[in-house]
DNA sequence: TTTGATAATTGAAACGATTCAGATAAGTAA
DNA sequence: TTACTTATCTGAATCGTTTCAATTATCAAA
């Protein structure tokens, strides 16, 4: 049915060995040979049999990503990073979404391991490590996508979501916040879990009071929930910090139909700076993270590992969040005779 | 390294051919071999190799995804759809992102082939049909993703994009709009074609004018360019139909900067009503399309066909688009006493 | 012309499963 | 006993690559 390794061979006058060669290392490969063997190769379509190449070979030349939310613009991006990257080197990618579910990360890793990608990076869903272990033990790198785990013992890029917590609530208090709302998805989230621990952190700092709000997913929908969660509330807060934006985008809208004023009545700062948070209705403050560049970082990270032969250095990458304000809390030049 | 079955017959004491059969037809082994066989498999932690069965037997269970810009929530929505249903019948799916660009597609067409995938799902970048002939000369299966193909040898789930394009206008031409600004991306993509050609079609019943301004990417960012450009003008039009949503916001973000009302100076029309348009600046008016819903029934169709033994009948399944009116085209009702 | 060194090419073995024609054993009917 | 079935098991061939030791071609130096 399809065309073999054997019909180039046979179609170009040369052997099964040099075909191989003219794929995986043309520079031993005569260029008059060389370019016959392309050509031929044009000619009748041949492509390669990932299974048969990997089989004898060992390895494949895939990674998997998997991420909590490919409907969240965050990870899009980071996907995209790590794909440019992967291609560059010729790797592809396999994109697996979560959906922050554990049973469906565990599905997605023993899909890996059948695939035999070479590679795997993962946010986990939860901080469990034996996924992980699973993945080593059939000699697949890991590398973890912002989030870093006790040990050391893979790579990781990550972002300080500790710091980032506490550089969102550190603003709104220096705005004069004193009673802040922070809605977040389960705490078991590692990146809520330390985002919360920033927000904490700061708001023992400024003597500020912490509304804690927990939804179950981190989405718009979820947001808008929120929303009338605090809403409902005796005693309103007079800001909103949301563990990311879909959920602040969420939060906002349900405000805005309830006819609050944003930042007059209540701010918000959302996380992650996706590209719509300048576009949203009241153009969203939020704590920005290098999306594009994490994947990129994460990619090149491990691929070096798969490619190193047992002599790896793991290394920890870290970057820093900044805050982006906007219009959602910006305070107002009041007129003076308001 | 990992034990093969080789291993295992050897440990059982019987031929690789009966071990084979205790994992594919038990029915046709012994009772005491079998219990033998199977424990001995338990005893040395064997896994079949993937590759290898497939590589003799030539099916895997996956599926490739080709969609042409994962930033654009439309095709997350979609993505979301085939994997789901996609993993109710124990598939998998590749998600490749072509970037709008052809020579990616071409790329991630030749990936699948290498991995032989079972079928592909794609929405061609351009017109041409030949990487779809390459996928199926191999035996994979092909269902078109939110376009059609003449000819009717593939199954196909779209949009009637003629039809949005048109209404759109025609919505627009109801609400007094006689010179209208149409922002696309380049009209090789079919869909742009197609909607390009509803637009052409209601403006000639409506008499209206139409001011076309292509840009290269349809993201947010070429919808700024493309406002500029219609600033620019002598003579401004009142309303804008952008190609998507992501442009359509590019174009508000850049209207809103330089101080124009929405919609009262400039309506603004989009395409995909994704997620965030109700969210937007002035929360976007814009043409619907079922993503989910698609997703889910492209998946189904190409399993069908990947799983009926050629006698398949492929079916063209077309969904109509409607508009979702918003603040961003509204008409106010205006004070009489203005 | 011969010799060596280097470059280019060859082709068989291997990867780990499935498949299938044939061997073997056991049972049954004549 | 012989002939014939049937149930079970065997092992070589196969899938399409990569790898690598062996071979051949090429060319400069002696």
């Amino acid at each position: 049915m399809s065309v073999s390794l054997r019909d180039v061979a046979a179609a170009a006058r040369v052997s099964v060995g040099t075909v191989s060669n003219v794929l995986n290392r043309p520079e031993v490969v005569s260029p008059s040979t060389l370019s016959r063997v392309q050509s031929t190769i044009k000619e009748l379509g041949f492509v390669p049999n990932g299974f048969a190449r990997q089989l004898r070979s060992g390895y494949s030349r895939t990674l998997g990503l998997v991420v909590p939310d490919v409907g969240n613009p965050f990870f899009t991006e980071v996907a995209r990073g790590v794909e440019d990257a992967a291609r560059k080197r010729d790797y592809v990618v396999f994109l697996c979404n979560s959906d922050e579910s554990l049973e469906k990360e565990d599905r997605y890793v023993n899909v890996l391991i059948e695939q035999h990608v070479r590679g795997v990076l993962i946010t986990p869903a939860d901080i469990k490590a034996d996924r992980i272990d699973a993945l080593r033990a059939r000699g697949i790198c890991v590398t973890l996508l912002d989030r870093e785990l006790k040990g050391n013992n893979q790579c990781s890029v990550s972002v300080d979501d500790v710091h980032g917590g506490q550089i969102a609530i550190e603003y709104l208090a220096t705005l004069g916040h004193k009673r802040i709302a922070w809605v977040s998805g389960p705490s078991n989230i590692p990146q809520v879990a330390d985002r919360g621990a920033g927000v904490a952190k700061a708001a023992k700092l400024s003597n500020s009071e912490i509304i804690h709000i927990e939804v179950p997913l981190m989405n718009a929908n979820n947001g808008e929930v929120a929303a009338k969660e605090i809403l409902s509330l005796d005693h309103l807060p007079t800001a909103i910090f949301c563990a990311n934006d879909l959920l602040a985008l969420g939060v906002m809208r349900e405000l805005l139909n309830q006819g609050i004023r944003i930042p007059e009545q209540i701010a918000i700062v959302g996380y992650d700076d996706i590209q719509f948070a300048p576009s949203a209705a009241v153009p969203l403050t939020s704590i920005s993270q290098p999306a594009y560049q994490i994947g990129v970082t994460a990619a090149d990270l491990i691929l070096n590992e798969c490619e190193s032969n047992g002599n790896h250095e793991h290394q920890q990458i870290r970057f820093q969040p900044r805050l982006i304000e906007r219009a959602s809390s910006k305070q107002k030049k009041v007129a003076n005779n308001g």
